[in-house]
DNA sequence: GTTTAATTCAAACGTTTGTTTAATTTTGTG
DNA sequence: CACAAAATTAAACAAACGTTTGAATTAAAC
């Protein structure tokens, strides 16, 4: 048992849910040194810096999406329809799931010291976007979708739900949950709310029968 | 002329700027202080601290949207359809034109530190919605509009700009701009075409003749 | 078992943080 | 002009910050 990277990762993992909850500058190294349960300077041992234990942490979780998305393209079996239906569930678990990390993402995306991080994730959304941009021209070929612009469709569908798992307060209102809802109740109220709107959303947004 | 609020005034734009553009734990009393050419003891005698100073901020910017969505819902000249049109318009203008103070919004919203100020956001959003479902709710009285989970609706409006307006590097690499474009170009290019993604969206969605 | 390297630790480093102080200047009022 | 209130300032405050140090401990290699 390799002692060393699962220290490394529980680190990691305690910075993630730290950041995702107080953001990368509400968060001290202290904090994270204390919940995880490791000296002080074992952030500095392990990862150099505050800094690059975020760069770290991004590229541990970052890109595992892309995989999915081909393999979902790849399957001749599924209709175009199929597939949007299994993109917005697969969308909803994936932010839900990974709701600490998504925050981080969401948050701090936007002033991203290093460049190097920036244009990584820049690249795994594109990846991303091309993956889904497959699926929609597939099924425009196949005259079952009509004619979209699809960035902004990616960015609907992303962005809807990141627009509850930002605002949980009310999003607990929304779904008549008590502010003190555990975050596991409020996924399991939301994931089948956000599930069935995205998909009745994208159904008449892409249907070839509504073209006006 | 009063000097006072002009004064008052003048640093919190600058706190918004720099809150929008760091985040509030990423921007130092100092840097305020500086931007806006006060002296660092000024920003303790006229908001008490640095949190009370976001929360004047908000309470400065807050609720505006209200009176132009109550004027919206109550104009009888429009159609429900073009006021879904005109509610696209207002909201994208609405949030490209403040930029940082929705930035703030969306990130400080998760991890706000007192309760007041979570629950007077929470209640401009809920007031918000109320005069969003009036008018869907009207058009569906009219035989216009179909069953829609409204709320969603309302959170894949909001969310499909945010998803933009939150990572510019990305978006400036969709709409074919260099990472290097300004602000002002930025929002000149987004704006039509969120608007018209969202006018087709919200068309498709919500055309009566949609119906499953 | 000895030696070398990797790991862990308490302590301290120099900055930066938000806030306060107390003296000074400016402003408004009679 | 005189006087009280308000506004502004430089300086200092303690606390928290990210990071480094150097000694102590553990693990690995021979």
């Amino acid at each position: 048992m390799s002692e060393k990277a699962d220290k490394r990762e529980h680190i990691l993992t305690v910075a993630e849910e730290l950041f995702g909850e107080k953001g990368f500058d509400g968060t001290s190294v202290r904090d994270i040194a204390q919940k995880a349960g490791v000296n002080l300077a074992m952030i500095s041992y392990y990862f150099g810096s505050k800094e690059k234990l975020l760069e770290s942490l991004i590229e541990l979780r970052a890109g595992y999406a892309h995989g999915i998305l081909e393999e979902l393209n790849k399957d001749q079996s599924l209709t175009p329809w199929d597939k949007i239906n299994r993109l917005v569930d697969f969308y909803v678990d994936r932010v839900l799931n990974n709701l600490p990390f998504h925050n981080i993402m969401y948050r701090e995306a936007t002033n991203i010291r290093s460049d190097e991080i920036r244009d990584r994730i820049i690249s795994i959304k594109v990846r991303n976007l091309e993956q889904i941009t497959k699926i929609i021209t597939d099924g425009q070929q196949k005259k079952l979708f009509r004619e979209v612009d699809i960035p902004m469709t990616v960015g609907t569908l992303m962005g809807s739900i990141s627009s509850y798992t930002q605002a949980k307060p009310y999003g607990c209102h929304i779904l008549a949950l008590g502010y003190d809802a555990s975050e596991e109740t409020y996924r399991t109220k939301l994931a089948p709310r956000l599930k069935a709107h995205l998909k009745q959303l994208l159904r008449a947004h892409l249907d070839i029968k509504n073209e006006e």
